[in-house]
DNA sequence: AAAACGGGGTG
DNA sequence: CACCCAGTTTT
């Protein structure tokens, strides 16, 4: 595509994404702040997915200022689910930096400041909430692009990522202040929306809709035949299987111990309960813990793996308990992990928890105001159900 | 340049 | 189950 086609293309995209552009709430507003929070919910996060969670974070937090003064467990509360639970930290301090700041970066490089803001979300608020000519390069437009430059190569090398970076800023509508005259009187953000929607609803990873491309006329995979050549997929990563254990262990008023993971962890700042990755010879022989009621009465294949849980539990929290009831196995698969979680019950004995750290005793029903991961939401939910060795009445 | 990120939607 | 997702940060 050369310059001279640039108008037209812009044209017929403009009209396409007038006719047939979805109505998303974030779309509805130039605000930047609502605009940043959709942003950094949909980094590797399908739209259909934020879209609840933008409604809930919004009605809770509805200003920057309402952020920056949350606490950040009350983020992460809201964020649960959604995953990359770094982006709600970064979310956070974003947000204090602006208030501190007093007023948002009104460019892409400021934007770029801001902790969890790369290139792609500085220039999509950039140019969606201030109308700044800026480029964006993301899953949907790293598609839309590659074909149509029919880009060969590996678009997500370094090569590959100037040219698609230098394709993105090339279809932009001259700015007023850069065209020295009037502008093109085109939205930079509308059309940055436009690419981004073809992307992901018409030039789709498999089987690409090309009969209602209002681009196809400058699509170079296209015109070659080359739609389902282009992009080169992304490597898969290997996929690692784990086996961890976990305890609740409950107090004689019916509390159960659990502990906020520390920064350098994952899952930073969320609450779990004391969870381990026991060397691998104490899990291999442990049966299938269905959910079952009463627990499952323990076998040779558990004993090994209970004494060694009943030590990690008082070295990590200094509390000394009695690992004794199979409560619950977790399935869990995420990212390049597929998780075998054994869930146990456990007695506590005596000793008192470790300074230093973050550790509560509570109350079953009152996890639902504790962030936890996907697992430890799982076993905190069934947890009401179960009961074992060691009750009180 | 490669790995980590520990979640969900879709076919 | 395989593959992908409006990426960013750390190693």
């Amino acid at each position: 595509m050369t310059d001279a086609d640039l108008p037209a293309f812009r044209a017929a995209l403009l009209d396409w994404y007038a006719a047939h552009g979805r109505d998303l709430p974030w779309r509805r507003t130039r605000d930047p702040y609502p605009i940043w929070v959709s942003e950094v919910m949909l980094q590797q996060t399908t739209v259909a997915a934020v879209v609840p969670y933008w409604e809930r974070f919004l009605e809770a937090f509805p200003t920057v200022e309402a952020l920056a003064a949350a606490p950040e467990s009350a983020v992460l509360r809201l964020w649960e689910g959604l995953g990359y639970y770094s982006r709600a930290r970064n979310l956070h301090a974003a947000a204090k930096a602006v208030v501190e700041r007093g007023e948002w970066p009104r460019s892409v490089e400021g934007l770029r400041d801001l902790p969890g803001v790369g290139r792609y979300t500085a220039g999509a608020v950039a140019s969606f909430a201030f109308g700044l000519p800026a480029p964006i390069v993301e899953a949907n437009t790293l598609r839309l692009y590659a074909r149509l430059l029919a880009y060969r190569g590996d678009p997500r090398s370094s090569a590959g990522q100037a040219a698609l970076w230098d394709f993105a800023e090339r279809i932009l509508p001259p700015s007023p202040s850069e065209s020295g005259e009037s502008g093109s009187g085109v939205d930079p953000g509308l059309v940055n929306q436009a690419v981004m929607e073809l992307g992901g609803t018409v030039c789709t990873v498999k089987e690409p809709r090309c009969g209602e491309c209002p681009v196809s006329d400058w699509c170079g995979a296209f015109t070659t035949g080359l739609q389902s050549e282009i992009p080169l997929p992304k490597a898969r990563p290997k996929i690692t299987e784990v086996t961890e254990a976990t305890v609740a262990v409950r107090r004689a008023d019916g509390a159960v111990l659990v502990r906020q993971r520390d920064a350098d962890e994952r899952w930073a700042g969320l609450w779990d309960f004391p969870r381990f990755e026991p060397p691998s010879e104490l899990t291999t022989n442990v049966p299938t813990l269905d959910a079952r009621q009463p627990a499952l009465p323990l076998g040779d294949g558990d004993t090994p793996l209970l004494a060694w849980l009943s030590t990690a539990v008082q070295e990590q929290t200094g509390v000394r308990c009695e690992v004794g009831a199979g409560l619950l196995e977790i399935r869990h698969g995420v990212t390049r992990y597929r998780i075998r979680l054994l869930c146990y019950g456990g007695t506590r004995l005596g000793g008192r928890l470790r300074s230093g750290a973050t550790m509560r005793w509570i109350q079953p029903a009152a996890l639902t105001d504790l962030p936890l991961s996907k697992t430890g939401r799982q076993f905190a939910t069934r947890l009401a159900d179960l009961s074992w060795e060691g009750d009180s009445p």
